[in-house]
RNA sequence: GCGGGUGUCGUCAAGUGGUUAAGACCUCGGAUUGUGGUUCCGAUAUACAUGGGUUCGAAUCCCAUCAUCCGCCCCA
């Protein structure tokens, strides 16, 4: 028997209600604000990965799915951010009116060791702006981020907000962060240790307890505390906050909050969950400013985020009624077809009774599956009338023929 | 890559060494040739993850493998 890989899954009838829900909220709230959909491909040149993500970082190190073929080396994309900004250079989108607005759906690789919200191939929602820097660029996208999730009816949510400052500030702050953690190193964790030279900035969000008490001593909590960011980079935050505030988005600032991606600067930002288990960040992104130009674009500052479709989908209580609206009960099968065709054709989904089963059978199945019945047995065809039932209430009524369509509507 | 839990019909789930492996749901049929979801009866299924081992005898004990879940790392 082969069965779906490893960290990949079926989105079976039942569930895929919900995605679709999640498909169309996106496409509504997106285009609100003028964002338009991308759609890139799935596999591109493994360099491009190496160059965008960043070759520090675990996905591109342990993480990509790739192959040859042809002599060239490609990667089913794990992120799409540097799939668009590929796309942005390659057709020129810097000549269009700036900014360019973009967003984008559809299935990520990563090879993972899969664990609650965590799969091997993975969903992904997401939008970027480009030829932005201004703050309210980053309010833009962080609002709209908020907005679909508020459309999802997702509220037991919070947002975190941090700024990384330019490469500059951010260089001070790795150092200064390192000069102090240096005496107690021996004290640390192993994966600290490790975080000490790839990425210093991570060791303070570390789980472990020795390591949290290590960090509550004053001078350690003076440098996490201090404000390393450029006089600039301080008003770029100090502006997006505002921006935020006034519209009524409810943030925290959180300067443990970092990102993995080698290529954010300046404003970073989460949004997460108490119900995901420990995976629990359902949105994550910030500001590329430098991304464009390290894959051989015009320097276009750009902005962006992307959310964690299982993981919104875990979040999403069930919604809608998804039964069929209308069952048509009837003997006689090609008058059945027919009317379901009518109903069809008036945008209600309808189906009958293939095998043509007695009466009482396909009322049964009529009421597992559909809202109303409707019943046109002999003494209906006589007399040019048709019956439909509400299956929730039991009430039926009698109506002829010709205008049935438009009383079930109300009924 | 590292650590822990779990694998019995499509789903849930009894069974902890003894010969036909319960039960429920789902599906289908009948009771009931026009009123269901909440009656009664019945039918269907290559279900003990796989491969070894211990034993007179293994779903049950041991080992390995695989799958899955949860956590670490990292990320959405």
């Amino acid at each position: 028997m082969i069965q779906a890989q490893k960290g990949t899954k079926d989105i079976l009838p039942d569930e895929s209600i919900r995605w679709q829900f999640m498909e169309d909220t996106a496409k509504k709230v997106f285009t609100l604000a003028n964002f338009k959909e991308i759609r890139t491909p799935i596999f591109e040149a493994t360099e491009l990965f190496a160059r965008g993500v960043g070759d520090s970082t675990d996905i591109v190190n342990k993480e990509m799915y790739t192959f040859e073929k042809s002599e060239r080396s490609l990667t089913l994309r794990p992120e799409n951010t540097a799939g668009v900004v590929r796309a942005y250079i390659e057709h020129g989108f810097s000549r269009l009116p700036q900014p360019v607005k973009l967003w984008y759906k559809g299935p990520m690789f990563r090879y993972e060791r899969p664990q609650a919200g965590r799969q091997r191939q993975f969903h992904q929602v997401g939008v970027e702006m480009f030829g932005s820097s201004e703050p309210s660029a980053d309010a833009e996208v962080i609002n709209l981020a908020v907005k679909y999730l508020n459309e999802l009816g997702l509220n037991d949510l919070y947002v975190e907000i941090n700024s990384l400052g330019c490469p500059e500030c951010r260089k001070k702050y790795r150092d200064s962060i390192k000069e102090v953690l240096k005496p107690y190193l021996s004290e640390l964790c192993e994966d600290c240790n490790f975080r000490y030279e790839k990425n210093p900035l991570r060791i303070l969000d570390c789980k472990v307890d020795s390591c949290k008490k290590i960090f509550e001593k004053d001078d350690i909590q003076k440098v996490i505390l201090g404000d390393f960011i450029c006089p600039d980079c301080k008003e770029h935050f100090e502006k997006v906050k505002e921006y935020l505030n006034s519209l009524n988005i409810k943030f925290s600032v959180n300067k443990l909050l970092v990102r993995g991606l080698d290529y954010y600067n300046r404003t970073v930002f989460e949004i997460k969950s108490n119900n995901l288990g420990s995976q629990n960040a359902v949105c994550g992104g910030g500001r590329y400013d430098s991304l464009v130009e390290t894959l051989g674009g015009q320097p276009t500052p750009a902005i962006g985020w992307a959310m964690g479709m299982e993981r919104l989908n875990s979040l999403i209580s069930d919604i809608q009624d998804s039964r069929l609206d209308v069952f048509v009960v009837s003997e006689n099968t090609s008058e059945a077809f027919k009317v379901a065709e009518e109903l069809r054709s008036k945008g209600f989904s309808a189906e009958f009774d293939y095998p043509n089963r007695k009466f009482k059978k396909q009322l049964d199945k009529a009421a597992k599956s559909a809202k109303y019945a409707l019943i046109i047995m002999d003494d209906e065809l006589k007399s040019n009338t048709v019956t439909i039932k509400n299956l929730d209430t039991s009430e039926q009524v009698n109506v002829s023929r010709d205008d049935y369509l438009c009383k079930i509507g109300n009924f």
